[in-house]
DNA sequence: CACTTAAACGCAACATAGTTGCAAAACTAA
DNA sequence: TTAGTTTTGCAACTATGTTGCGTTTAAGTG
């Protein structure tokens, strides 16, 4: 099992998790603490905290990256299967705390799926 | 109503799609057209033909663009919402001709939605 | 505390997907 | 044929994400 060392630059990631957002874009990230650390850096921390599962990560309507904090991940198991709403307007993404029935297709094996719901919020609408 | 011209390059597009695959992304395109016609021109013409509704558009679990032939698709109104199975090793995708019941959020207004299926395939099963 | 070892970080350079502006070429219609 | 519009090629560019490597930081041990 995987430790993952609270460093400076890990808490304030994490922080970053705690502030009202669902879901956080790595691009967003990367600009919001351009001045406490390098980007390589976040990279890297996501990619542990998402193996740690602490985070899981999915692709936007754009083909950018996300980062959201699990609900219920355990490190080499996410089983987050919830779907992800992604506004049109602004942009923004939140999880979806809904179970999705995923179809079973025969002589395939299905590891993962990933949901996402694209239109206005609430806020937008 | 926007028409779309035949053009030879247009043709040449539209051919990659009659030829077995299921999906093709906009990589595989550009690489297996590169002697025909300029990249450019493959992004184009790809999305002409999406706003015409012959192909539709998604992101596979990398980020990158895929395309498809549209089997109930008019322009303006893409009513495809059926999954796509992207296999983890060999990374091809297919469309699954299945429905899938999205959810209903409340205040919300959804317009789409992307359903990725990630595993292995038949082949590589 | 001092020393050793491993993990984390910054930096620069890179790889690649996708976009834009503009001029040349191709096509359409009269 | 000519005039006007659409399409294409090309080069340059933007942006996301990755890699290698040297340096720093932190953890563990005697």
């Amino acid at each position: 099992m995987t430790v993952i060392r609270k460093t400076k630059s890990v808490k304030l990631l994490l922080k970053a998790f705690e502030e009202g957002h669902e879901a956080i874009s790595v691009v967003e990230l990367v600009q919001q603490l351009r001045d406490e650390m390098n980007k390589t850096t976040v990279y890297r921390i996501l990619e542990r905290l998402e193996n740690g599962g602490i985070v899981h990560s999915f692709m936007d309507k754009d083909g950018l990256k996300w980062y959201a904090k699990c609900g219920g991940c355990s490190e080499g198991h996410h089983t987050d299967k919830h779907p992800h709403f992604q506004c049109n307007d602004c942009g923004k993404i939140k999880c979806i705390e809904l179970e999705v029935s995923i179809p079973n297709l025969p002589n395939h094996k299905i590891q993962s799926s990933e949901l996402l719901l694209i239109g206005q919020c609430a806020e937008c609408n």
